[in-house]
DNA sequence: TTGCCATGGCGCATTCACTG
DNA sequence: CAGTGAATGCGCCATGGCAA
């Protein structure tokens, strides 16, 4: 656990991320709240201290090769028929090769990406003042579950925090993918981000509600 | 000379599989 | 079932080429 490391020695990059994030709401901020995207959103990544039994990205018919962002946040289909998730990612590259590492990992593909739920964690509470567990807001499964959860993943949206430098290259010359978005690494190391109104406002645009509509 | 970028490769933490 | 080494995921360092 690298939580435990002494705390005179410096914190990796993303450690501090991942420990800002775990601040985060169940709702990623800024998520539009629409009728006409039911669901129900939980953070699934960065859990409150363990490794073990988090949800993770993988490709069908491999253990391997299985990614583990940052940030993850899952939202879930209502209809137990029609089972699928859409997700958030976090990825906070400190480097110009991570984030090329990071880029091919999540672009758009011929295979289907998977989202793994395992059991322990749907049976943990997502909330420490609320005993109710994951499974029973996830409102598509009707029982307790005994086995991990495999959604197909139905849309993704990936949100890069990059050192200055780089975000300035990539904002300069790069044009994003449709599901990439980029922000100053500060505003994911920042203390109480999730209030920030600017990072509230891209998250929010990081949606598929957000390509639609509003009639006046 | 200096700074930037692309490539190859390595170290660390964690998990898995095997052995006795 | 504990101990140990291999496997896996991730971060990013070291190096060299190239242009300003």
């Amino acid at each position: 656990m690298r939580d435990s490391r002494p705390a005179h020695s410096t914190w990796p990059l993303d450690d501090l991320v991942r420990r800002r994030l775990r601040q985060w709401p169940q709702r990623p901020p800024g998520a539009p709240r629409t009728q006409r995207q039911p669901g129900t959103w939980l953070r699934a990544r960065p859990g409150v201290a363990n490794f073990l039994g988090q949800p993770f990205l993988k490709l069908p018919g491999s253990s391997t090769f299985r990614t583990i962002p940052d940030g993850l946040w899952l939202h879930f289909s209502p209809d137990p028929g029609d089972r699928w998730a859409d997700i958030l990612c976090i990825e906070a590259c400190g480097t110009v090769q991570n984030l090329q590492d990071k880029r091919a990992r999540f672009a758009p593909s011929t295979s289907s990406l998977l989202v793994v739920c395992p059991v322990r964690w749907m049976l943990e509470p997502a909330e420490h003042d609320d005993p109710t567990p994951r499974w029973h807001l996830i409102r598509l499964l009707r029982e307790e579950p005994t086995e991990p959860l495999v959604l197909p993943v139905r849309d993704v949206r990936v949100l890069y925090g990059l050192k200055q430098r780089h975000y300035e290259s990539v904002a300069r010359g790069q044009v994003p993918q449709p599901h990439e978005y980029f922000c100053p690494i500060e505003a994911l190391t920042a203390e109480r981000g999730q209030e920030d109104p600017a990072l509230a406002a891209l998250i929010g645009r990081a949606s598929a509600a957000a390509n639609f509509m509003v009639p006046a």
